[in-house]
DNA sequence: CTGAAAGCGCTTACAG
DNA sequence: CTGAAAGCGCTTACAG
């Protein structure tokens, strides 16, 4: 069932049926409600891949993800995803489980047209291609960000967040601290690791070589470069984990080498993910504003698809320390 | 650009490029390279959208999801995934956040053949327009299904699971066994359900109508109704949970209630998402097969769109009951 | 307010 | 092995 089959059985022309779907008010009363009888009786939809070919518009905006098992960017997409439905956007999302090849596969779409804009929670790809994309098409940075780039982009300042945390543990009294890092290939866990070193530096500390160790986001490696720590000859006091997986994997480990959290090893963690409150000890943390940070990005988007200049490229968001017990020696000792 | 541009700096026709792109062996090596080199050389992509409209193709397999959040699904998910992306097929996900409307119109985007197939991970539609739509496009349902719909379906046997767990807790001694539903309006919440009272009536048991309280799926919904039943005059000595983030809810409540699980509750969840193993008392659950149900719906549902036929609708999966610490007296006693 | 007609950018059956 | 031509199902500028 096509169009003109609906025109033919409503005796109008198919333009009057594209008029009565899309432009309702261009048609007149009677005629639209014959047309629309004769839509509902055979229940046509229109073939919505043709129109966007004719129209050159999807009304799809593609996000792509690096984990889509992760609560941290779930809470990040419902931002996206309330924005993007109340403009009569539909989100689809793309899920490249950290591959950079798949993160291509999916930015092709956008260049095929596939999709009005997109989204990236992750953007490890060529910073020189990935301008000259964003230069064509409409695309926005959340979370993810690269240096010195002019993409639009929405994250917190990730330097000063770990700054800010490792100084918490420094407050606290330690010096033995070591940093369980992301990937250092991702432009996050080199900034967080930044953070961490400048934190040290300006109060003296030095950092054991020893004391960094590479994680790679997942809850498994937190466990096991915590393990890595405590089997040194001098483990540290406290521990700075890149994420709030990675420091509940690494809370797992101290209990399951029967140490406590905190008095044998505080921990802090970094996004402030629901299970952050859950687990006992709770875990100390960096907030990200996840959901603003989504809506933020997607508004962004909108205004590059309506073709609207931009105030500024660069959203740098408000995140909080949040003390919880994983961290506080002092409320735990009775 | 457009394929007739880049057939003319080539000295070719525009079919020859298209063969260039969907059919090399078709055409000399000569042309071949020389229409390459045009391509790489001008940077051409091939409008999808024209392509998909010309050939009645997308690609594309949409995946509707009620909670893209839940750690689940994302397992699930990832099945899906894996046998899509190693057949050709582009994966897009609908978030519906448990709203049939959105559901529903995700299952639009199928019908105006936005995609060419679809797996269901919700189905809260009316049946019979499920199985009409069913008749005509390609679509299975995963772990959620509808009752004695011929709807192609993946799933565990619900009952027979739910039964299976409470079962085990009367086998540790409990007579006093709440349950805390799901959404009841959902099948899923009234197959477990129904298990729980069949295991219960099969071993005599009473089933005190204040011990059945229905939850959301939510690890908050799963601590206020552990909360509730807590509350009681004469509260259960067993909780069996719709699903582990509401048991891992529940776990916190008695905690926060300075009772200890499993001596004063004991508790068990249902999935075996990671976190399970992980909460402390860990969680005693039914393991669902979440990645093979996505493989399988994957299957299924490439077997549909290329025209084969199915040699059954309904496969069941199997489940394992994973006793952990939160169900286990003796062990945990000294 | 409505219709006839052109055209969006591809693919493919047909002919050579 | 290659090209000319038709056509996929819509939308929209134009004319009336």
């Amino acid at each position: 069932m096509k169009m003109s089959d609906v025109a033919k059985l409503a005796n109008v022309s198919p333009a009057t049926v594209s008029r009565v779907l899309s432009n309702p008010d261009l048609v007149s009363k009677e005629t639209r409600e014959k047309v629309m009888e004769v839509i509902n009786k055979v229940n046509y939809k229109p073939h919505i891949v043709a129109r966007q070919f004719r129209t050159k518009e999807t009304k799809i905006i593609l996000v792509v993800v690096p984990d889509i098992t992760s609560a941290f960017f779930s809470r990040v997409l419902r931002g996206i995803e309330h924005v993007a439905v109340k403009n009569g956007y539909q989100v689809i999302l793309g899920d490249t489980e950290n591959d950079t090849d798949r993160e291509l596969e999916y930015i092709n779409l956008l260049l095929q047209k596939q999709a009005d804009g997109m989204v990236l929670l992750t953007a490890r790809q060529d910073k020189e291609k990935l301008e000259e994309i964003a230069e064509h098409f409409p695309m926005v940075l959340a979370c993810e960000y690269m240096d010195g780039s002019n993409v639009p982009t929405v994250s917190i300042d990730n330097i000063s967040s770990a700054r800010k945390v490792t100084e918490h543990l420094i407050q606290q009294g330690h010096t033995k601290i070591a940093h369980i890092t992301g990937p250092i290939n991702v432009v996050l866990g080199r900034d967080r690791l930044r953070g961490f070193q400048q934190a040290m530096m300006s109060h003296d500390l030095e950092i054991d070589s020893a004391y960094i160790q590479e994680g790679d986001f997942t809850f498994e490696s937190g466990y096991n470069q915590m393990l890595k720590l405590l089997a040194l000859e001098a483990p540290p006091t406290a521990v700075f984990a890149f994420n709030d997986e990675m420091g509940m994997g690494a809370i797992k480990a101290v209990k399951d080498s029967n140490l406590l959290v905190p008095n044998d090893v505080a921990i802090v963690g970094f996004d402030n993910i629901k299970m952050a409150s859950v687990i006992e000890p709770n875990l100390t943390t960096i907030d990200q504003p996840k959901y603003e940070i989504g809506k933020k990005a997607m508004e962004l988007l909108l205004n590059l698809i309506n073709g609207e200049a931009l105030q500024k490229k660069r959203f740098v968001m408000k995140d909080e320390l949040i003390v919880r017990e994983s961290s506080e020696l002092v409320k735990n000792m009775p």
